[in-house]
DNA sequence: TTAGCTTCTTAAACCAGCTTAAGTTTTTTC
DNA sequence: GAAAAAACTTAAGCTGGTTTAAGAAGCTAA
């Protein structure tokens, strides 16, 4: 079970929030501390699961910080990563979040992490009270679902190598940053896989410092 | 280049866009006449781009009959179908759209559509004077949000020849309307391979009528 | 500070799906 | 309604990436 932290760790959280929701939108100090209100604030330990496929899904989460991943069990048996969200991106299992269905996928934390946490009773009533924010919310998910389709793009777009290459050019650090099991299950190829294409750079002295 | 329609056919397929909205969110019958204002009918034919990879785009559309594709072109030179959309659902460059930027796909009539046109400018002033309109897109992303999270979970779980299996299992009707060409293009293989996994099933009895 | 667990590496054998190529059927166009 | 173009089929040979297996290296916890 994740952590509810004590109202004090909220202030401080709930300016990222607010900071990142007056981005996108025009909406008042007030509105501001009255949308933050709907929010709970939560800690999550290094492989936490914040939602479990399969379980209820009660929460949608704003990453404060740390970093999450969406993940799924695959016949086979293994976890496939299917996003990644770090500092003010949002994750839940959407659709088992809005219909009360059963989770199709687990959110875990990749890292410990800071959270503000929101259920659904609290979105309809926030968003009733504050309809700016359906415009906020509206921003938010064009852009996850063209993140989405770009993801889709490059997965048929390249190879597994170059999808690697492509990845670790693109994010060095964030590559640095994860275990390599978790970024060959987000690339949709085998640890061993991984291993290979790495011995294969470093021998052809391309490999960055470490 | 898209065919504007006269201004009677507006009224037709107007109330399909009207009926949809509402099944949305709460709006009175004269906002969703204001609304509808916004749009532009357009005529489609077979094989007609209404955005092309690379080019300006500057329609969103909404199909009220018929069926639309988007796909790119990889480095190969094949096109690559990344999503379909039938009646009732939106369809552009969304990253394209909002940013006015080039067009990182094609959208591409697949059968002679009927659509409804609306540009960046003509949106913005419809949510301005419509707020409750970014709630009925709110929701829309995120079902487009959640089908393409949907997708790339397929995309993992399967191998060519269940995904194949699953798609024409699911959408059987839809399979037989659209060429095996696109069909392979979505699912992300040859035309060969596809034409083979066909041979396989017929010759097993599993072959449906035809 | 050692035992146990998880992650990472290496390498050989294997196979799903691609490429190529040539023929057939369907659709489009004039 | 004939010719051209596009879509579909079939089959052989090949390859990118998996599977399996076994060992090495890093973490974690008492």
């Amino acid at each position: 079970m994740p952590i509810f932290m004590a109202d004090n760790s909220n202030d401080r959280m709930s300016i990222q929030l607010i900071n990142h929701i007056s981005k996108h939108v025009s909406i008042g100090k007030k509105d501001l501390e009255s949308v933050a209100g709907f929010f709970t604030p939560v800690q999550a330990k290094k492989k936490e699961d914040l939602v479990t496929e399969g379980m209820h899904c009660r929460y949608n989460y704003f990453v404060v910080k740390g970093c999450l991943r969406m993940f799924f069990l695959t016949e086979a048996g293994t976890e496939q990563t299917i996003q990644f969200a770090l500092e003010n991106w949002w994750m839940t299992d959407l659709e088992a979040f809005n219909k009360s269905r059963n989770a199709s996928f687990t959110v875990q934390a990749i890292e410990p992490c800071e959270l503000l946490a929101i259920d659904k009773t609290s979105t309809e009533k926030m968003l009733a009270m504050h309809p700016i924010m359906e415009r906020y919310f509206r921003m938010i998910y064009e852009r996850a679902y063209s993140a989405s389709l770009s993801r889709i793009q490059y997965i048929f777009q390249f190879s597994k190598e170059d999808f690697y290459l492509h990845f670790s050019n693109t994010y060095p650090e964030f590559v640095q940053r994860i275990p390599q099991k978790i970024l060959a299950s987000f690339l949709g190829f085998t640890p061993e896989y991984l291993s290979e294409l790495r011995g294969k750079r470093v021998k052809a002295g391309k490999a960055g410092k470490d």
